[in-house]
DNA sequence: TCTATTTCCTGTCGGC
DNA sequence: TGCCGACAGGAAATAG
């Protein structure tokens, strides 16, 4: 399940593959990963764009094209392929990239949770995916004040705040578990519960642990694995997530598995209040 | 405005 | 061995 760092990992393999081709056909097998515009306005709009370059926005990639930006979500399975013009299809792959040199960017989505978007440059900067996300996880964005400004009064599950995007960007429930077992607090503690100096080590965790994951390549759990067909490392480095059934290696409790904000959650029932 | 719930999907796994 | 239900979950849509 890509999180920022498996996005930034799958960001930085396309880069080196695709920047300055042009796009030629599109071919759309499954709708439904096209949110916008239309199948046929999509594919039109496309062909002929060159791919200048690829950014990352919380989760989202941001293909950035002559005129246009394709804004690229993988949810839980989506993955990006380069595969040369021919080579058979599999039932998962999606849609299909036709580019000037004679090679295919292949989307592929076991789950078809993926999403895609195609807009004017212009609009890329009001888009609704990206005007509500919250500062990147890194030291010079994310302030102290505006998470204490955000969290106060929110009477949801800290976890639930970590997952919204709207704190701060990139997050999911793998690393969500991670930040919270390292701060220290409880996931289903309300956010508004939460003291200034609480918050300020969940800052620093949050900082932290997805600077590792960055460096580490992402977690591969499953199917993950960037544009070269490359799994992370950092599920070597996971401390709680999947470990149920494990003891803490700090207090020697059991870890607990439970729910919450509807998602699989972990956590020690000693180390973290 | 805020929050919780539902929806989209298919492969995997445990139980019988 | 085979079937069936539970489970995995990000973000948008919907409901309250």
């Amino acid at each position: 399940m890509p999180e920022l760092p498996e996005v930034e990992s799958v960001r930085n393999g396309l880069v080196d593959l695709v920047s300055e081709r042009t796009i030629g056909k599109v071919t759309v097998r499954w709708d439904n990963i096209i949110k916008e515009p239309k199948i046929e306005l999509f594919q039109k709009n496309l062909e002929g764009q060159t791919i200048e370059t690829i950014r990352r926005r919380g989760k989202f990639l941001l293909f950035i094209l002559t005129d246009y930006v394709l804004i690229s979500h993988l949810r839980m399975e989506g993955k990006f392929r380069l595969e040369v013009e021919g080579t058979p299809l599999t039932k998962h792959t999606h849609v299909i990239f036709s580019l000037n040199d004679g090679q295919e960017l292949r989307y592929l989505d076991v789950r078809k949770f993926g999403k895609m978007s195609l807009v004017s440059k212009k609009e890329l900067l009001t888009h609704p995916s990206l005007t509500s996300l919250g500062p990147e996880p890194v030291e010079e964005e994310l302030s102290i004040d505006w998470m204490v400004e955000y969290l106060k009064g929110k009477k949801r599950a800290v976890k639930a705040c970590l997952l919204d995007q709207k704190l701060v960007a990139g997050v999911g429930n793998i690393y969500a578990d991670e930040i919270l077992y390292d701060a220290g607090i409880r996931p289903n503690r309300s956010a508004s519960s939460l003291t200034d100096e609480e918050i300020s080590v969940l800052r620093s965790s949050i900082v932290r642990i997805m600077k590792e994951a960055v460096e580490a390549g992402g977690t591969t759990i499953r199917t993950y694995a960037n544009a070269y067909g490359r799994e992370g490392s950092y599920q070597n480095s996971l401390r709680i997530y999947g470990k149920v059934g494990s003891d803490c290696p700090i207090c020697h409790s059991p870890f607990i598995k439970t729910k919450v904000a509807q998602r699989g959650t972990h956590f020690c029932p000693v180390c973290q209040s």
